[in-house]
DNA sequence: CGCAATAATTTCCTATAGGAAATTTCTGGT
DNA sequence: ACCAGAAATTTCCTATAGGAAATTATTGCG
């Protein structure tokens, strides 16, 4: 086990850092892409040889994964990801993004400054490249452009409960979202139209408009999580 | 260090125990209670002394307090209990309660069990003996059934993504309200009836009624926070 | 007397050994 | 061939040692 081979230098002096944080954001994002599978049992040893680091950053990060809902921990028998939203969990997720996301976008056009509203403009501008992508990929990166632009609109909206709760929910729609791998090009239209629809509301101040707005959007969003293509 | 005298037998055969977990509820509740205050510097080596465990589970309860956000790491400064909600973040709090809570009740309306509601009575029931009592032990009393109740109407709604975003807020809306400790007779009489309105608004299915009782009831829970007696 | 630099202590953080329960594999009997 | 019971392996879980950085205390100098 040579030492060398670790994620991290050994110890960087002068520079903080913090192995279990970066063990928690790698074993996450093994999750969200489906490396490590639902249901799939997560052995610490293995995790540990595999990451290169000692068991404790492991099971802290574990730890932090279960608080999130991610993993589940069974008593002497260990981690597991946790199995995949079913058709009444998805429906309660859609229903809370719902209650969240137009109050988030009321208050956003509220308060949200010009350069916030000029980053979104510019996350819109950089998503456009998104047509010329087919398959998996354009797929991937629409979801990735969707993301940042809600979480946009919610830090926007300046309210860190808010932003928390809405994270917390993000990655069981990310996960669930991967069940219904359609053809993107209906969706990119759609999705683009959609947001673009919300942040002018935002630009303009208009609170009303943007709640509606941004409650079309999520209800459009449930509809074609409905009839999965592919 | 004697093993036996710790929060638990070494290893009682055949059953399922899990240190961490009892751990972690431990740690919770000395921050609830305020044995440990906010800002209060928590070390690993006087937990797990104090608590007669090794380091690893006080480690895994840290990592997910840290998660909940009711602790914070800095790196190689050790964890600490976060401090307590400003004024703004007190106002983002009761947003958020009021986004969250008018919508939980108004799916509870419509899908309550009369066992739900039976068992809400109760809880109210209950409560009626607080005001025999007085100082803070009314006070602590009157916060759990205030809990209590709306965790129950949160479950009768049967969300479990909106149930989760309701206690990771409700545990910072507790300490939040240490700061406020009132005169609870009025405050007693106050909450006491505005529940009954919620719960009687769910008896009878009348989503649009209780989604205004609980709004009026969380507007009015504002307000009571907005000035401080004692 | 105040400030800066150095020494000492504290504390986090990682690594590893060892014990206990659960799972899996293997063997023997019906 | 199938099932029950026992042995072996796996894996979790705890405990403890040791290294590195940060904090605190101390000392020396201006």
């Amino acid at each position: 086990m040579k030492t060398k081979d670790s994620i991290y230098p050994r110890r960087l002096p002068g520079v903080r850092f913090n192995l279990s944080d970066d063990v928690f954001f790698i074993i996450r994002k093994k999750i969200m892409t489906r490396e490590i599978r639902p249901g799939d049992r997560m052995n610490i040893d293995s995790l540990s040889r595999d990451l290169n680091v000692s068991q404790t950053p492991i099971r802290e990060a574990l730890a932090r994964l279960e608080e999130t809902g991610l993993v589940i921990k069974e008593p002497l028998k260990g981690f597991r990801a946790s199995q995949l939203l079913n058709a009444k969990e998805a429906q309660d997720l859609f229903n809370f993004r719902s209650v969240l996301e137009p109050y988030a976008a009321k208050i956003a056009a509220e308060f949200s400054t010009k350069e916030q509203i000029e980053q979104m403009y510019k996350e819109i501008d950089f998503a456009k490249e998104i047509q010329n992508l087919s398959g998996i990929e354009a797929f991937e990166k629409l979801a990735e452009h969707d993301e940042n632009i809600h979480t946009q609109i919610f830090e926007a909206a300046g309210n860190a409960l808010l932003t928390k709760a809405y994270k917390a929910s993000h990655c069981f729609l990310h996960l669930y979202r991967l069940h219904f791998i359609r053809d993107v090009p209906v969706d990119f239209e759609e999705t683009m139209t959609e947001h673009a629809a919300i942040i002018s509301a935002l630009e303009m101040g208009d609170s009303h408009e943007a709640f509606s707005a941004m409650a079309q959007h999520i209800d459009n969003a449930r509809n074609r999580f409905q009839y999965p293509a592919i």
